[in-house]
DNA sequence: AGAAAACTTGGGAACGTTCCCAAGAAAAAG
DNA sequence: CTTTTTCTTGGGAACGTTCCCAAGTTTTCT
């Protein structure tokens, strides 16, 4: 234990230099010094310290990731993804968890740059200025998943296309005939899912010249009981009901099931749903649910493809909308 | 950028020495030296490097986490308990992630060690005489989660009890009054899943002096179709049907539950199921399953909790048999 | 006031590598 | 056989810290 190369020279009677070409597969060595290094260190054990070549050659092959959370689906699927990619292409994953403390971000920010990673991957939650103050001072490669906050600081954001995939849903409703199709949202501090999602949903029946009552539309928070008391408002509160419910997530699209099932409604013969997210439930309720699938994988193998530009000075400018599409199960009928 | 402790000394008219002492707040050093370098350091932005510190030190407050793959409910909540435990303690994350390939476990085995970390998290697969040797090689504190090999290697594990879980379930049905158990399960390569929780199941019979017949038995893989299959072979074949159904994963449980729907048996009126796992579907299908509940995120911050203290020198012998837990949802009858 | 104690400070070696440079050895060319 | 070229080798500085030690300064005690 603790052998260092200059043990190892000593053993193998070269010098150092001689055993850190073996150890990088240089050039200029010859056959039987290179042999018999490659004995010493076999029969030693010896492995080497990256720390002293860190050091020396001031880099690192690791690449920082700051998340909110770890075990939620989207963002353990997001890091599957960046893992992909940076270990194959060298790097390793300094993973820091903030469980939903914005303050720790700044602190994560630091420690990582203290770590001298090569980039950091920022799944961001709100942009404070102390952020930006930070992300500043550090002076190194960012690049932020999950908030297009491009036009507020100089890195590249990867997205989801929010607004046109809840309008593409939204429009596949009324492809399938339905004319009255009620909305339960999110409240729209949150930008993406409050406010993008329900923009799309609303273009999409502006477009096709479809009316909204007051009553169609349900505001809640992201439980399944939101979406269960949404549809349940909806219901009592409409003189006419709609044929589908447009829910702004697989959550809520749930409850809403879960509402008119148990109200002996049947979906989707009398009203059909709708949800986004392609959440594991999704495929296991009965109807399965037709809802929109992001590639939350390929979200983070590709924002680990523009960190590594980046690091090597190719900067991505502005944002990457990540592709998407529509699942169609069994919750949607055509009328 | 790029500043070092020299260039914050000479501008702050101090040595080096003294910075360091602020930097760690150290004493013996005077107020006016100490808001002198504070200052130097916030006007220049200047961040400590700590790999040379590392180096200097030899020692890391890193900690190596391998896993075979990061997006399971299982393996994200336990490396979520993971990094709970261990920013509490000062410590960082280095996550590897094998993608289900045992070679890599080796290398990367080596490569943590490569990164001088100071502990290892391993949620072990298969275990070759290569990983012995490896294991021993690189000679750091190493717990295991999720396989139990502490009788062929000297390191702690951290396990589910996949016996006495499936014991007390299937004894709950007993107590529930059902006689007749069909048992689905999977092929006993794996040790957990299919012979431990086979064998808690045989136990909690036998101990009731509850006979078997031959074709209450299944043994499929680990899909949800496997348990649609076993429970359409069970029913098929049996003269007398079971009452109840003790399914070795909530998959399998789904399955099963799926088959009865469509042949329009009652869960849990004509037939009863339970499952093990408590996976997300459990609680989303109807009826919700009962099921064993393991605490995957506990998990992580026990191992955790070892490691910690392994790695200062007081190393838990054997293994750790996690606790866990009965969810009595809807899929059982009292008869 | 002088001695002792306590505190403050700076210099320099060390951590384990890499990589430049110079020198020695071998091979090729004349 | 000498000169040039190419290959191989080892020595040592450097990366940015920490920490020991010695020296200098201040405070406390008698």
């Amino acid at each position: 234990m603790g052998m260092t190369i200059k043990e190892i020279a000593k053993l193998a009677g070269v010098s150092k230099s001689t055993v850190s070409r073996v150890i990088n597969d240089a050039e200029h060595v010859s056959d039987k010094a290179r042999k018999k290094v490659q004995q010493v260190i076999e029969e030693t054990g010896y492995i080497p310290n990256s720390i002293a070549k860190d050091l020396k050659r001031n880099s690192t092959n690791s690449i920082g990731v700051i998340v909110p959370r770890i075990n939620t689906s989207t963002i353990s699927s997001a890091v599957e993804g960046i893992s992909n990619i940076m270990y194959d292409n060298g790097y390793n994953l300094l993973l820091t968890n903030t469980r939903l403390d914005i303050k720790e971000e700044i602190k994560y920010l630091e420690l990582l740059k203290e770590k001298r990673v090569s980039g950091i991957l920022f799944f961001a939650t709100e942009l404070t200025s102390k952020h930006l103050e930070t992300l500043n001072k550090i002076d190194l490669p960012v690049v932020v998943l999950g908030q297009d906050i491009s036009e507020i600081v100089d890195f590249p954001c990867v997205i989801h296309d929010d607004f046109n995939s809840a309008k593409d849903i939204a429009k596949y409703l009324v492809k399938q005939g339905h004319q009255r199709i009620a909305y339960i949202g999110v409240q729209e501090y949150d930008i993406a899912v409050g406010q993008l999602r329900k923009k799309g949903y609303a273009e999409a029946l502006t477009e096709n010249n479809l009316e909204v009552p007051e009553e169609y539309l349900y505001k809640g928070d992201f439980s399944i009981n939101s979406g269960y008391e949404g549809m349940k408002e909806i219901i009592e509160s409409s003189r006419q009901l709609p044929t589908a419910v447009f829910a702004v997530t697989d959550s809520l699209a749930l409850g809403a099931i879960k509402y008119l099932k148990e109200r002996d409604y049947q979906v989707p013969e009398d009203i059909s749903v709708v949800g986004i997210g392609n959440s594991d439930i999704s495929s296991w309720i009965t109807p399965e649910l037709t809802t929109v699938d992001y590639d939350h994988l390929k979200a983070g193998e590709e924002a680990s493809k523009i960190l590594l530009k980046y690091i090597t000075g190719d900067k991505f400018k502005g944002k990457l909308l990540m592709d998407y599409h529509i699942i169609e199960r069994e919750s949607v009928k055509k009328i």
